[in-house]
DNA sequence: CTAACACCTACAGTAGCTGTAGGTTCAAGG
DNA sequence: CCTTGAACCTACAGCTACTGTAGGTGTTAG
């Protein structure tokens, strides 16, 4: 009864490529699975739902060491959820900031390009923008005693 | 009158670790500036105001080529900056697309949040919401013929 | 003169895969 | 039965943009 799956096909299932379940394997997040008698991976049902469960969370960006708490909190049904959640707002904390950085991003870049007005290099208001705040005045390499007078 | 920079001063003048400017004079992205007799880097205020670009592209999310590209486009000031713009505008668009993705994700992320009563793993909506969509079903494996009947 | 600190090179490691080389196994067709 | 081509195997290098470490040298203040 127990049906196997090659490695493609469960790299098809899960939306990924043959490597990276072999990748998951070698760090521990899948266990290693059965082996035909040429030696091939032969993967159970059990083993694609802890796959499905890893890509999953990757597309909700959770990190690997994340989802690996989160594999091993889920094999402990009648331990409170408390774990889980708390890693789970972290993520969403983590997004919440990095959404919040590039948007501060976006309007920086929004400000440069809509400045340009297509001319010359030499007036071009993003290069200028990159090139501004110079530090050399920030302090003066002179106090370091290295160069001319 | 050249005034010249210890490379300490310049990471602390550009905000950077001593081995990032380092690592851009490797790969090509800083000249390789003067040496004192001891051996040790020294930067003029050309190095460090090609370093502040550098640095300021990099708070602005550019990858390295594009910043490779804009300070090409910069040493030649009668071009035109249609160059410049349209790698400003293909930077934009990537923040905002990123933007889009990672709001996408937070709602998700939110939505499993928001369902949690903390109570058990066994009912946690967390690791249901994590475990759905187990494929299993999607391909029948038996297809394959490998596997008991 | 010496202690403390900044600097030097070269290389390994980070996250999460992805690609490649060189070889084996498998299913299907003739 | 044999061959062909796809899928599989291991092992390792490479990607981004740095960052850290080891082991040694230069510089400067007291």
């Amino acid at each position: 009864m127990a049906a196997r799956w090659t490695i493609g096909r469960a790299a098809a299932a899960a939306g990924c490529k043959v490597q990276t379940i072999r990748y998951y394997e070698q760090i521990g997040l899948l266990h290693r699975p059965a082996r035909s008698e040429g030696n091939q991976r032969l993967f159970a049902h059990e083993d694609i739902r802890r796959l499905a469960f890893i890509r999953q969370a990757r597309a909700l960006g959770f990190p690997l060491p994340a989802i690996r708490d989160l594999l091993s909190l889920g094999d402990d049904p009648e331990q409170s959820c408390e774990a889980v959640d708390a890693i789970a707002r972290t993520q969403l904390h983590d997004v919440e900031q990095r959404i919040e950085d590039l948007q501060a991003l976006g309007r920086e870049l929004r400000r440069m390009v809509e400045q340009c007005r297509g001319g010359r290099i030499a007036d071009c208001r993003v290069i200028e923008v990159l090139s501004d705040r110079a530090p050399c005045e920030a302090f003066d390499p002179a106090e370091a005693g290295v160069g001319a007078p």
